[in-house]
DNA sequence: AGTGAGCGA
């Protein structure tokens, strides 16, 4: 008993003996010591403008064609494809369309964002710059000590 | 399945 009755004694010793460093700290200026992470719900910059436009929301029904014939009234389309599956040719609900210009970009972006089409809610925004196709001299990969390795003998 | 956020033969 008289240890704890000496560590309450301590504790409110401690207690009573709190710094007013802390406090003025806690309390004192307009901001707090800690690290400041006040925008942790802020949503990632959607990717750097581009002439090509990354499109979601489509509708399975909405072809390459309707893709390109909506977004066709803003500027001129280069390109336009509906991403389908490969073995079901089905849509998979999005798609991409790339316009001759930036600005016609951004005029396709701003006027078919948040637009319907279908049916649907459609998002479009920029698209992000894809990865480069392997070209032909590339394929050839070497083994550790440089000599080709040899496939499907 | 015609699934519902995402980035392509």
């Amino acid at each position: 008993m008289a240890m704890r009755a000496a560590t309450l004694a301590a504790a409110t010793a401690v207690k009573g003996a709190a710094p007013n460093g802390l406090r003025a700290l806690l309390f004192s200026t307009s901001r707090f010591p800690f690290s400041p992470p006040p925008t942790q719900t802020e949503k990632p910059p959607p990717a750097e403008p581009s002439n090509n436009l990354f499109v979601s929301g489509l509708s399975k029904r909405t072809t390459t064609d309707g893709l390109r014939e909506a977004f066709a009234k803003f500027g001129d389309v280069v390109d336009a494809r509906v991403v389908t599956d490969r073995v079901s040719g089905y849509s998979k609900g999005f798609g991409f369309v790339r316009y001759a210009t930036i600005e016609d970009a951004e005029k396709g972006r701003v006027g078919m964002d948040g637009q319907f089409l279908d049916g649907w809610v459609i998002f479009a925004e920029y698209a992000r710059p894809r990865p480069p196709p392997p070209s032909p001299q590339s394929s050839v990969q070497n083994g550790p000590n440089g000599t080709p390795m040899q496939w499907r003998t």
